[in-house]
DNA sequence: AATGAATGAGGATTCATTCAT
DNA sequence: AATGAATGAATCCTCATTCAT
């Protein structure tokens, strides 16, 4: 229980320590004001006034802005692995009903997870070091694995046609998901659910096995 | 030939009156920039620097570096859609020839067009003014007015399933497309030119009348 | 027992009412960190977790960060002081045995006193306020003055050239001694101890009558 | 001729580049308040406005505070060093007369050059990083292999005390030289130069080989 | 005695922008 | 057309200090 604790490993979740509560407001915060503005647009002032503190008073919890940045995106990516990586559906049965349940547990994640308005915008990654980009690309390569790995089943189950590029396809469909906050926004008449719905019937046809082939 | 005209409309595209050429070269060696460090993070010094001027020098051609971001998109957005409105295949035949053609026009634009490299990063156009940004947006409503178009069209021709929503399907194919840079490393056995296949035989199949239903 | 007492007399020891050896400790932590790393520099932070305190804590025992600073100098000075008038050898016999002691002396201090390692640098007192630089200047005076009675005796006794300006050589030989630190790193071939040595040798014989005037 | 330079080699002196005038007013202006107030406790503020610029005009010169700092080290040691080299006086000659004249012209130094205000306080280095350090380590080490070879050589002619150790005479010599400013405060009376003819007489004096030797 | 939390006044640095030449 | 010089507002971050518990 020491102040600010010393820079230790940069990528320390920063968990047990101090006034977790209020970590927690200041990256949801941070986090809002990140996509509404952009990081660099966002002022320290601004975060530390809408967690009802004063600038200085941050730096009692973070290291500096970026770290703020990492921390938020961090979380987020684990929560939605985790998530993930819970739901019975995505890792039992078959690929295309794994898949179908991907995609649902994604876009839900996308719609109430606690950071889910971060989706509205892509965030700059830049301003992060290199260690912290790298810790990142590793929560990002996990989701992206759990996804291929369906893909592949359902090619070797003879559901996904066999031409199918794995990993071209594992991108499309997770930035295609990814992008939804950047177009939609959520009505009565359309909400969320509709969008995912429209996914799963047009990505699973995307990958299907045409019965028939098709041109070319 | 007049020097930096006063702050006209802030859309004039600023033709004519000034050396024409080196407007070019600034536009484009600002979009390198822009794309590769992020608008906020570019000075003016690295832009001006990569043309071969000095700072101040900068503003006998630009009102404000707003200014720069703007004409940058612009000019990429409207390239961008005439290459599309130009292109026969595109506005001729059925609505699964137009889409094929639409898709590898849009992926080959992207992939040589003058600002191709802008796809690398969601550029921030938060910076720009309302009107600015209104020009910005009725651009690309253009272009997703043209797919759109088709795909109506492809399900009057009852080629793609009836239950398709127009508009997700026209905003997921374009930030499908548009997502590219970001996942895609070109290299010898995967140029750009596979993606546009990939992008083609998925879309297509996922908007096609599924000859027999599927699950739901 | 009382907690922090009010603003009394800046120069009051602060004796008796707080924990003695708790205050020692921390006079002696932040006086090292302020030699290695200069006041300014110095943090209160630095200072608690050398003394395993957290920064808060110190303003139990200290009024200010000045306040560790003046404490820090006036004690080594009176130590040093002290040290020089209890020796017998500086304060009986002739000019030339006084001084040889003297140097002797206070070399030993420089080397292994409480604040030794103050020394290595000269800790810039202009964060003190007038009544505090008053006392530290006065501390010093009366070094000087011990000195400066030694070398008026030895001019008075013959020993020493009458021409000597005994301020300009006081102050010579308190400098010079004081500026030790700031080039020796003592080794095992050349201990402080061989410093003192030439200086009571290049000292003496610079201040001693020359038998045989010379040039001039 | 383009603003300020890329941070090329740490140590330019950044001659010929930008208003080399308004640069010297710079230093000199920085010099005499990191002189006055030492340089933590000196605000680039001070700095500008004694100059006439504003706070952030002075980043047009400079790379930051520390470059300052090392700018006016480095030209006052090389002024000192060149001075001392240009004197015949000191390069020709026996020992004695090199180091009557070394003293002189030191000392004329001390009271009269660019930077003379310098001396009155040891200005704190460690703000400097590893490679300027060594640079005004070398400057240094110059000074004072001149230093030294006159001494040595004045062993060698028999003048001064065989016994003497080279090095501890010349650290000796040179730093009670340079703390001159740190007690004497010239008045009509006591001119530096007065001061100046007491070491003379004191450093010959104390290493002048003893026609009788004395004790120990 | 000690701590965790908060404060707020600075201070260094950056940079878009201006403008006389 | 281009430049060198200057501006000044904005922003990040630091840190001595306070204080309720």
């Amino acid at each position: 229980m020491t102040g600010r604790r010393p820079p230790l490993n940069p990528l320390e979740p920063r968990e047990g320590t101090l006034n977790e509560k209020r970590w927690s407001e200041i990256l949801r915060g941070a986090a809002e004001i990140f996509s509404e503005k952009g990081y660099e647009a966002t002022t320290i002032e601004d975060i530390a006034s809408r967690v009802g503190l004063l600038k200085g008073s941050l730096y009692y919890y973070m290291e500096n802005k970026a770290d703020l940045l990492f921390q938020i995106t961090i979380r987020a990516l684990n929560q939605h692995l985790q998530a993930l990586q819970e739901d019975s559906g995505i890792t039992h049965g078959d690929a295309v009903s794994r898949l179908s349940h991907f995609i649902d547990r994604f876009m839900s994640e996308i719609e109430c997870g606690e950071f889910a308005f971060l989706g509205a915008v892509d965030i700059d990654l830049r301003f992060l070091g290199a260690e912290r980009l790298a810790a990142i690309g590793e929560a990002r390569h996990q989701i992206n694995a759990l996804l291929k790995r369906i893909i592949v089943l359902g090619i070797a189950e003879g559901d996904f046609d066999p031409k199918t590029d794995a990993t071209f396809a594992t991108n499309s469909i997770l930035f295609l998901m990814n992008s939804t906050k950047k177009w939609h926004r959520p009505s009565g008449t359309r909400p969320i659910r509709h969008v995912a719905e429209w996914y799963k019937r047009f990505i699973l046809a995307g990958l299907t096995t045409s019965p028939t082939g098709w041109h070319e």
